[in-house]
DNA sequence: GCTAGTGTACTATCTAAGTAACACAGTGAT
DNA sequence: ATCACTGTGTTACTTAGATAGTACACTAGC
């Protein structure tokens, strides 16, 4: 994985573990690597994957047992929203940005389908 | 304007003179306001705008003239690469990101369209 | 020259991230 | 039961970059 250099690298990571809970490659009580392996994984200090659970963890998003590991939440409701959550900013991210460019929503629809066409 | 703060302030005026740029609030040649009205604007500090500044006269998207003030170029053909790649940036990231999400190419189109049909 | 407007430079502070050492939990040998 | 070993999270210290606060320097017009 490549990080993003302008944008704090604990927060992209937050954001591939919402990715993956919205993709289901994690699921509830899953757990996660170790925080040395993840520093490995995605080539970052240990220090920085220490950031990210803690952040976690606070969302309520995982929680740690000392000596364990690190896992993600059983509540199930929460991964819903997650879910929700991810796609939705995404959504809203892109058609904001488009909107502030003037475009119509026909333009916004049409620049996805043929971007779509152009590849498959 | 509200900044992401997760992200350099002087990053995000950038990407909004590409925007203003995109849209047609910016054109040719026109003399951008001074680094102190700036930092007014966006309650930020001068130096944040000198910096923006500095990155954008890097890029060759403007030019200094010092005690006259900053212009954007009078390069037509940039300005136009400029505005394509806004674009292509915006719905490249939103293809992407729903893409790592495992989701159809219908579903990538049907969710921008049910979004705006939704508030429109 | 003086003034008002402009970009520029210096210094301090805060935060993200790297380096390294510390502390706890389970497991197996004794 | 206890000890050492290994895997785990955690903390302390340092470095680099972004931003704020402040002061400096250039340009045009009068």
């Amino acid at each position: 994985m490549k990080f993003d250099n302008n944008r704090p690298i604990y927060l992209q990571i937050i954001s591939e573990v919402h990715k993956d809970l919205a993709s289901g490659r994690l699921v509830a009580g899953q757990k996660l690597p170790s925080v040395r392996q993840l520093a490995i994984d995605y080539k970052v200090n240990p220090n920085t994957i220490q950031r990210t659970f803690r952040e976690l963890e606070g969302m309520g998003m995982t929680f740690t047992k000392r000596g364990m590991g690190t896992f993600i939440t059983e509540d199930a409701e929460m991964i819903e929203e997650i879910k929700i959550s991810v796609v939705e900013g995404y959504v809203n991210a892109y058609i904001e940005s488009m909107k502030a460019l003037n475009l119509s929503n026909e333009e916004i629809v049409e620049i996805v389908q043929k971007r779509l066409g152009g590849v498959a």
